[in-house]
DNA sequence: CGCAGTGATGGCAGTAGCTGACATCACTCC
DNA sequence: GGAGTGATGTCAGCTACTGCCATCACTGCG
C-alpha cells in the first residue's frame, strides 16, 4: 500500500459533485471538497485549475470522440454531413448517461460561472471539430461554419433530449433531426413568417432602451 | 457643482480600458483602476459587477439594436434572411469602431477568462435574437437554429474583418458573404473533401489519447 | 430657514479562490 | 544504503468581491 490513499482525484471529483449536488455550487467551498475527500485545499488545486473544472474533465475525451469520429468518416462526405456523422457518434455515447447528464446540466444552469465554462468548452469543441475538417480539405471559413453551426445543432439537440418529459426518442435520433432542422431554417425554408402569435406588446429580456 | 466629480462609471471605465492596455487584464488590480479615476474599489464594484464586466458594458445597446432590427425586417422573410438583415445592421453600426474593435479583441484574446464573458454575451445575444425570431411566427427549434448560427457567421466575419490585414471590404459586405456561405456550407454545396493538403500525422489540438 | 430623506461614496472587516515556497516522506533505482 | 522523485501537507499572502455602517451634499417640504 501507498503512502496515501489511492485515486485522489477521483475522490475530489467524487466529493466535488456530491456537495454541489447537496448544497449548490457555489455555497460548496473548496476546503468542504478537499475535507471530505480526506484531502487539503492545496491539492485540490493541485489536480483541477478551479472549482469549476471538476465538473468538465470529461470534456476531453469528447472532443478526442469527435474528432476521430471526422477522421473516420468516409470521404466524400460534404462538411456538414460529415459534422452531422460525429455529432450522431458522440450523442450515441452519450446515450447511457442521461440521468448524468441531466443532474449535470441542471447544476449548470443555476450558475452563470459555470455556464460561461460550458460555453468556452464547447467553443473549444467547435475549434476542433473545424481543425478536422480543414484536415479533409475544407476551407477556412467554411471549417468554422459548419463546426460552429453544427455545435449549435448539438447544443439544441442536447436541450430537447434532455429537457422534454415524455421524450422517448434517443439522442442521436434527436440529434439527426435537429441538424435536419438546420439545413432546413438555412435553406431558407422556415415559415415564413405567417401568423405572428398575438404580436404581444412585448417586456422581454430587452436591455433597457436609453434614448 | 456637486459633492463628487461627475460621470464617476464613465472614469471608471476609462481607467480600466488605459490600464487593461498598459498592463494587461490580470496584472491590473481593482484598487489601481480605482485609483486612476479617483475613486474607491468599493465603488468600482457599485458601478460593474466585476472586472471583466467593464469591457462589456456596450453589448445591452448592441442587443437591443439587433432585437430592433429584427423587429423592424419586412414581415414576409425566412427566418435566416431576417437574421441577416438584423446582422447586417449591427455590422454597419459597429464599422466606425473598427479600431477599438480590434483593440479591445486583443486584450480579450489574451485572456481565457475574457472569452468566457464574451461567449456568454454572445450567447445571450442568440437567445435575444431567437425570442425575436419567434415573436414573428417562426418555430421554437428553428428560432434557436437560425439565431445561434447567424451568430456563428457573426463571429467568422468578425475575425475576417478585424484580422485580414488588406481588408477592404466594410464589415457588412463581409457579413453577407459569411451568411451566404454559410447557406452554402449547410446545404452541403461544400467542395466536398477532394484533395486533403498533405494529411500531415497531425499533433493537434487534440487532447491526449488515454488508451 | 431648518429639517428629514435620499443617493452616491468612503471605510472597514471579512470570506474565499488561488498561488508560491518549502517541508515531508514513501517509494524507486542504482 | 543513499540519492532522487513525486504526491502531499503547511503556511503565508494576494486579490476579487461582499456586507454593513458612516458621511455628506443635495432636494423637497413645512
Amino acid at each position: 500500500m501507498g503512502r496515501w490513499e489511492p485515486n485522489a482525484r477521483g475522490r475530489l471529483e467524487k466529493a466535488a459533485m456530491e456537495l454541489y449536488g447537496e448544497h449548490g455550487f457555489h455555497q460548496t467551498t473548496v476546503t468542504e471538497i478537499a475535507e471530505r475527500a480526506g484531502l487539503t485545499e492545496r491539492t485540490f488545486f493541485r489536480h483541477f485549475a478551479d472549482k469549476k473544472e471538476v465538473l468538465f474533465s470529461g470534456a476531453a475525451s469528447l472532443q478526442e470522440l469527435l474528432v476521430q469520429a471526422v477522421d473516420d468518416a468516409p470521404e466524400p462526405l460534404a462538411a456538414i454531413d460529415a459534422v452531422g456523422v460525429a455529432l450522431e457518434a458522440v450523442a450515441e455515447a452519450m446515450q447511457e448517461r442521461r440521468d448524468f447528464a441531466k443532474w449535470r446540466q441542471a447544476i449548470i444552469a443555476a450558475n452563470p460561472d459555470l455556464q460561461e465554462r460550458e460555453l468556452i468548452k464547447l467553443a473549444s469543441l467547435g475549434s476542433a471539430l473545424a481543425a478536422a475538417l480543414r484536415e479533409r480539405g475544407v476551407g477556412e471559413t467554411a471549417a468554422s461554419l459548419a463546426a460552429e453551426s453544427g455545435i449549435a445543432a448539438f447544443r439544441v439537440g442536447f436541450e430537447r433530449w434532455i429537457g422534454e418529459a415524455g421524450e422517448t426518442r434517443t439522442y442521436r435520433q434527436i440529434m439527426k433531426e435537429s441538424l435536419k432542422e438546420l439545413k432546413a431554417v438555412t435553406s431558407g425554408r422556415t415559415p415564413p413568417t405567417r401568423t405572428p402569435p398575438a404580436r404581444t406588446p412585448r417586456g422581454r429580456e430587452r436591455p433597457h432602451a436609453h434614448r
